[in-house]
DNA sequence: GCTTGACCTTGCCCCTAGGTCAAGGTTCGA
DNA sequence: TCGAACCTTGACCTAGGGGCAAGGTCAAGC
């Protein structure tokens, strides 16, 4: 009967390769066909609906195994299973569709790496004039700090976010900053020193002292990154430190 | 330095399994960080900024070692591979809509086992009353038409199409399909071989014959399929032939 | 001080869904 | 009749981890 097909047609009109009849073979969702006289398998229509269902399912991402069991169920599991097939594909639809919009994200800055909202605060600094550094340190810092307390974020954030609201803060903020690249022996340091514990001073009488206010955290964050620090924030370090 | 994140603690962070961080060591796509004093990794937080980078690419469905590539890569580089990435992406999120609906065809029939053309005669029949047995063996012989010579599907299908719109015809082959399990001392054969017979000599004076008209090709089609013979139709044959 | 549970280490083999040779035998078309 | 295109089996390879074994370590509670 020359109105059997080989192997090769039989992939050809079910858009799948050969390996992967074989495999299909191997792993009992298509029987072996009968062989013809020089040992080549030979396949009826009814094998190349059963491979256009498999190729269906194994496209959906169904496991081979489930598959087979499938092909051979009744078919009202069978529609209940498509359903459910078809819903995991939506899922994966839309998981891939988030999926491009963190790679917008990747492509445009660090919005990716960490959480909308320390990622806004990033953005608030940018446009304070912080500098790129700074913002590296920042983030870095507020990265440990996520893993080490998710839920506690939010809150430290916040108040960070109305320290920023003081101008005097966010003026030491800047110029501290600005000092990173200063020689040791410039003489603004002084200056800049004696604000810093002014408005330490000033603080602690108008508020109680939380936490977040505690410098040693961002000098933590800061030394986590090597080239944190600069000759100019030692001297700083050390005229605050020595009179407080 | 306690601010440095332990292999678990860096993996809940990114969204990812302490064993996917590892075999990222192993392809080179993070750098073994250095280990504390009881030989336990311990990250930074840049760690976890190339490890969300990574996590997003993988998502992606991009390659490790593709990945690994671009996370040194130059930033015009990286830009445009993920434009190119963003673009499989959308591919491949319409390519799974197109498996959602075979998916829904594989439900409702066998629409997504044969070409459009052929689907759509098989409904035609189904309209005339053809029985499923028939439209099975139907459809069995397309697809092995389709795969002996697909060009020439399309032409054979309108000549069929044409000839179904013969009255006659159309009745022979409704008459032959309920023949099937009729005995083969059925007294309604006698009349059916001869109104066949008829049919041809009238066919064959009108037109010149085709090889679609050749009663050879459904009987090849029928006999590739087991139980596709009965004994009336047995008898037909013996009709039919002994006297053509 | 001891236990318990949660963490970390390396190493090994296992999985899916095939792809890629290699080393032949077969069939088809000019 | 000859070369191209097919078919056969077998063995090995791939990505992206999962799971388990057989430990070492750390922090909390009693």
């Amino acid at each position: 009967m020359s109105s059997m097909l080989t192997i090769g047609q039989l992939a050809d009109y079910a858009g799948v390769t050969i390996k992967a009849i074989r495999h299909y073979h191997q792993r009992g969702l298509l029987t072996e066909p009968d062989r013809d006289s020089s040992g080549y398998r030979r396949y009826t229509a009814e094998d190349a609906v059963t491979l256009v269902k498999i190729r269906t399912l194994a496209h959906a991402g169904v496991p081979l195994a489930r598959i087979r069991d499938l092909l051979d169920a009744d078919p009202e599991t069978l529609t209940a299973a498509i359903a459910e097939i078809d819903h995991d594909l939506e899922d994966r639809i839309a998981q891939l569709g988030r999926t491009r919009d963190q790679l917008a994200q990747l492509r445009r800055g660090d919005r990716l790496f960490v959480s909308p909202e320390v990622a806004d605060y990033l953005d608030d600094l940018r446009d304070l004039g912080v500098s790129e550094r700074a913002i590296q340190v920042e983030r870095d810092g507020w990265i440990l700090m996520q893993t080490a307390s998710p839920e506690d974020t939010s809150l430290w954030i916040s108040e960070k976010r109305e320290l920023m609201t003081d101008p005097e803060f966010r003026a030491l903020y800047l110029d501290y900053d600005a000092a990173y690249d200063w020689s040791p022996n410039d003489p603004r340091l002084l200056d800049l020193a004696d604000r810093t514990k002014n408005w330490f001073t000033n603080r602690h009488s108008r508020s109680e002292s939380s936490p977040v206010h505690n410098p040693a955290i961002a000098r933590l964050a800061e030394q986590s990154q090597p080239g944190a620090s600069s000759p100019a924030w030692d001297r700083l370090a050390q005229l605050t430190d020595g009179q407080s």
